[in-house]
Formats: C-alpha cells, sequence, structure tokens
DNA sequence: CATCCAACATACAGCCTGTATGTTGGATGC
DNA sequence: GCATCCAACATACAGGCTGTATGTTGGATG
C-alpha cells in the first residue's frame, strides 16, 4: 500500500503522515471520551494544533475521520490479541486448537476492557458508520482472528463443524457485551468472573460430542 | 402513574396524547429509516403535522424523543415476546423449562428481524442515549423475560446454575447480533438456520452435565 | 362570563459542518 | 540558482439545525 518516495520527498510525506496521525490521535480521544456527536471539529484540529482546513484536507468528513480512527483502535486490538496468541503458542507448543481457543477468548474478553476500544468501536462504530463500512472494518481486523481460531479447531475436530462466519459473529458479540457488561458493573472484579465462566460455559456447547 | 383526570378534562388530555404519540411515531419512522444524525426536528413535527414548538413542549430535547420511541419498540417487542410464550405455554403444558428456553430464544431471533427494532434498540440506542439510560430501558422492557426464563430453566435443574444478570445480556447480545447478521446476509434463509443451528449448539453448553 | 393556564405556534440566537477561496513552503525543471 | 508549480494547509463564508424565549389560543374553572 504504501509506495516509497523518491528521497528527496521524504521530508514532506512525514510531515503530511504527521500531520494525520495527530489528527486520529486527538480524534480518538476526544471521540472515546465525549462521544461523536458531541466532538466539534473545532476541538478535534484545535487538539491535534491544525486547523479545520487541514482535516478536510486528509479527510472527506467528519464520519471519515472516525473511520480512520475506529481502523486503527480495530487494528491495534487485533494486534495485541495476535501478540499474546503467538506469544502463548511459543510458551505452550502442547496446547491444543480447544486449550487455545478457551484462553484466547478469555483474552480478548479481556482486551476488551479497553474503554476506547469499546466506545469507538462497539457503541459509536454502527450507529456512525453504518453496518457495511463497519462491517467491513470488523472483518478485516477482527473477525479474521478469530474466524482462524475456529477453523483450526473444528479442523482438529475439538469443537464440531458449524457455519465459521456467523457462529464467529456471534461469539465476537458475546464477548463484547460481557466487555460492556463488566466495564459498567459495580463489582467489576466479580462481574469478570461471573462472565469468563458463563463464556466458558456457553463454549462448552461447542465441544465435540459423541455421536 | 395515570391519574384519572375529572370527566370535563378528558377531551383536552386526549387530544394531548394524540399528539404525543403521533410525535413518537413519526420519530420511530424517520429514526428507523434515516437515522437519529440525518433526522432533522422539522422532518419530525411536518410528519406529525405539528410544529416543532409541540415537540420540545413534550419533550426536553431531541434525544428525550429519542428514548420515547425506543422505549415504544422495546415495550412492544416483549410484549409481542409474552404473547408468544403464553400462547406456547397453554397449546403445550407438557412442555418443560429447557424446552420453552430453546424454543424462546428461537422466537426471540425471528422477533429481532425487525429492522426498526434492530436499527432503534440495537444500533442507535447505544450511542444516541449512554448506557445508563439504555441499561435501564431494556433492563425494564427487556431483560426481564429473559432472566425469568432463565431462572426458571435453573430452577428445574435444566441448565447449570450461572449468574443470571451477565449470562442474561451475553445471550441478547448472542441473538441481537444473530439478527443483524441474518438482516444482512445475502442468504437469509441460509443466514437464518445456520445461526439457529450454531444458537442451539451454543445453548447446549448451558445444559445441565451429570456431575 | 371573565380569568387563567396548559398546549401549543413563532421567532430568534448560537453552533457546527462542509465548501469555496486564499496562502505558503518545498519540490522540480531548466 | 531561480522561476514555477502544486500539495498541504489556513481562512472565510453559507446553510442548516438545535434549543430557547416569546407570543397566542382554546378549553377548563369558579
Amino acid at each position: 500500500m504504501e509506495r516509497a518516495e523518491p528521497t528527496r520527498g521524504r521530508r514532506k510525506a512525514e510531515h503530511m503522515a504527521d500531520t494525520r496521525e495527530a489528527l486520529v490521535a486527538a480524534g480518538a480521544t476526544l471521540f472515546a471520551s465525549r462521544g461523536y456527536a458531541a466532538t466539534g471539529t473545532e476541538d478535534i484540529v484545535s487538539s491535534a494544533r491544525v486547523t479545520r482546513g487541514a482535516l478536510y484536507h486528509h479527510f472527506s468528513d467528519k464520519a471519515d475521520l472516525f473511520r480512520a480512527v475506529m481502523e486503527r483502535s480495530a487494528r491495534d486490538m487485533a494486534q495485541r490479541l495476535i501478540e499474546q496468541e503467538t506469544a502463548r503458542a511459543e510458551a505452550h507448543p502442547e496446547y491444543d486448537a480447544w486449550t487455545t481457543l478457551r484462553l484466547g477468548f478469555q483474552s480478548f474478553l479481556d482486551a476488551c476492557a479497553d474503554p476506547s476500544f469499546q466506545r469507538i468501536v462497539l457503541i459509536e462504530g454502527p450507529a456512525v458508520l453504518g453496518h457495511s463500512i463497519w462491517d467491513s472494518l470488523v472483518d478485516q481486523h477482527g473477525y479474521v482472528l478469530l474466524a482462524e481460531v475456529l477453523t483450526k479447531a473444528m479442523q482438529e475436530g475439538s469443537i464440531d463443524a458449524l457455519a465459521v462466519q456467523p457462529l464467529t459473529r456471534m461469539l465476537a458479540a458475546l464477548i463484547s457485551e460481557a466487555s460492556l457488561y463488566i466495564a459498567r458493573a459495580q463489582d467489576q472484579a466479580r462481574a469478570r468472573e461471573e462472565t469468563g465462566d458463563a463464556l466458558d460455559r456457553i463454549l462448552a456447547g461447542l465441544e465435540r460430542r459423541p455421536a
């Protein structure tokens, strides 16, 4: 995607990238704390120390900036999960797909605790971007990982064969809602435990059964 | 809540209720089709054949109207599910709690297919109202029914004892997401079948197991 | 029948988005 | 090395939309 610029053009290109990144970072902070509608474009550009002209030069409109913000948030989340996944695979090569699945889901649940991710990706995202854009973003960055793990578990025979695509999204929604429930609970430690238990029990329904 | 007016005051009170209902109905249609942000207050009042003055007389602001719209949508949904539930209980008094649970969840899945419900309650609601208001609405109208069925199933011993509150919300999210997946699928019949299967299998994880 | 007030209608002010129009600094060709 | 150009911004403006403040009216009330 990123084409190598001629050496002369580097300085300018980097400066431009900086500006864009500053806008996305400012948008991420403000959208996450105040929400999309309550955040004015002037708030964003003043936080990024540019003007509204820069914003509308880099993005087609406010929603387009939000799209970039959500994409970054989703990408970061996927990156974190992949790192945890590979680290676990290295540390415990003996784990089978079923164990990996269960542990991975608990990791996902914990990672979703991030308030910025919750607000931007889970709450505002669907309303601001609409389902087609939101779906494409989550497909790219989020579901691929989940679907991969599920497919592997099916191939190993640790869970029964089901349609991977709907199952992926249903389980992702399950974990997402669980993370929101935990975040809003008075006793978060207890909520974490209870949702974790429920998640494990629900996953057990997918376990391969004797015919 | 509703105090009996003196007989003379009826006409006026009914007219007021009509106006309010017209606003809620117009809001429901427009919010569901165009979304909250894209719907102007002028669109709503012209559709309801009143002026913006009436809107701001009955509701504190635009979000307050949306709250009334969502409340009506959630109440209708709950009402439909309760009716189905009682009808099933009368037609098949032999069903145990486990069967009732499974059939009820499939009914819930089908009921969630309503595009207006999806847009207003599931997509826009959380972003527009914030979690505390949204949660209180869903608690009142939606979760009570689910929690009731789950509790009964646990008491009958057909599913294992788990924390009802988090489980209720996780399962509701599961079904909600499934309904959205179906609505957005190209092959909806196939999506309905696949999600229905997955839902059944997931529920199976809650089934009581031999120690 | 005079009075009052709830239930609206109208008018206005402020904000906020998007666009149209400048401006500037670095890259580029010669 | 310098004129030129254009991308990367900054500024200015127009339109719309929300919320509020201020009128108005028809029915209830004593």
